[in-house]
DNA sequence: TTTT
DNA sequence: TTTT
């Protein structure tokens, strides 16, 4: 079957720290916001919006890991995934759907402790108190994720 | 802002009609389900399984028009897009999530008339006596679709 | 290093059959042209103008394999690569280039058999008698390639 | 025509300034070098081994203005584009090819100003003593290249 | 709800 | 050299 294509292609700013989530099998998932902008002049107005998109980034097993491990708050980095919408049920018992991006690979464009975030704070003061030659693990990195867990029913 | 990247690349099969909506400034919509698939070997149970995903496609203005003119349920395109999530509130006054792909380009690789859907079912008929050379209108066609309307709100 | 993305997305037409080069340590690649076009109107004659573009696709392995069973001039298919840009030198020793794209991914969207290829000729003959159940094997297919060779230094 | 797709993504690094040419109309191209990696084991050496792969970007109009302005040698920057191999001949008449990538949209990773960037000597060491609120321009911008200009038989 |  |  197929004959088919489903791929996302996001760069943006994480909007919070990476959570992980361990399975008993010895898997994983991270998890994060990422957001996206978009401008444009408004017709009505004349003035300049933003509108500022929300993905609900999905990591598995040694890209968790690494992600985890370089990416904070605030960092920018490339996602490349698939669209899936989970269903679940509400404390009503309705259905309520829930989209995420699986993600497939991706490529850090800030990490943690580069100073290009103004967030990861305590590091970044760190950082940047020390020279250049000081950064020996900041160079963006570019895993291929492994995939070694069942993909479905994620009780989360 | 900005300096972000919102890009979503399908292709798949429409699982209904391209249905429109019309606005009083002149402007409309377009709306179809789109199908993606995704088949992989169970490890579990080493069977064959196949998941489907299903993405809600938003056209505007004349390229939704020239959608409903030439897509019928069952049909092939390509469509890249950005992902959207509208946030609304149910009936209960909760927040309710539902993410949409807005269509910035498609390309056709089937067409209503052109016999490779199984489901234009009259048309195809008509399509399935005719000669190769009665068929002048089926070729792909990739306009550029052009936004003229309010982008957020929308009424549905 | 990295933080980089080098990545290609092309839906097209082969041009030519599938080539195959088979190596001593048992990989092999496969190599065909693909052809997009872009149409627009020239603003100078008010003309419909069509530009075929040629790219030349590389694909390794199994995934070379699976592309000469079931691709054939003139099939459709969607690939996904990267460029990469050859150098070699000419009889007179001057450098020359050439830029192909090495596939990491593909979706057919027709094949050899399935009667979408005028081209495919005494196959697809065939195919016009046959009943539409005698096509077992005629499914899009999207293996994922696996790369078991040296990347570099192709003697062609 | 069509149905087909030509379409390139990259993330990479500009690996000299935007060069531009005026054209007698008032259209006008940049062109620069961009530079992506890719970083692998050698599997006969079991070495880390990273090729460089330089794509010729071209980029017209207001688009190669705004390009200019903001991006200098070492900027990062999201490219996307079309692939297009423009045939010319060489002294001795034989012809020659060379891949361009034809850009379409861009989205600025770093800037000349920002700091980003170790290339644009001066202007970061202003830039690095400055406050915050003093860097008003330097925000990421993503302007949709307008195309006014003859697509083919460039002379260079 | 699509397709193979 | 493809396709419409």
């Amino acid at each position: 079957m197929s004959g088919t294509l489903n791929k996302v292609m996001l760069i943006g700013h994480l909007g919070d720290e990476v959570k992980m989530h361990y399975f008993e099998g010895g898997g994983c998932i991270g998890r994060f916001p990422l957001a996206t902008n978009e401008t444009y002049t408004s017709k009505q107005t004349n003035e300049r919006v933003t509108n500022t998109e929300w993905h609900n980034i999905v990591v598995r097993n040694k890209a968790a890991e690494v992600c985890e491990k370089y990416l904070g708050k605030g960092d920018k980095v490339y996602i490349e995934g698939r669209i899936k919408t989970r269903k679940w049920q509400d404390e009503s018992g309705n259905d309520r759907y829930s989209t995420e991006i699986q993600c497939t690979d991706f490529t850090f464009l800030t990490t943690k402790n580069d100073g290009g975030n103004a967030s990861s704070n305590q590091q970044q003061s760190q950082q940047n108190q020390s020279s250049q030659s000081a950064k020996p693990r900041q160079e963006p990195i570019t895993p291929k994720p492994e995939v070694d867990m069942p993909d479905d029913d994620l009780p989360f």
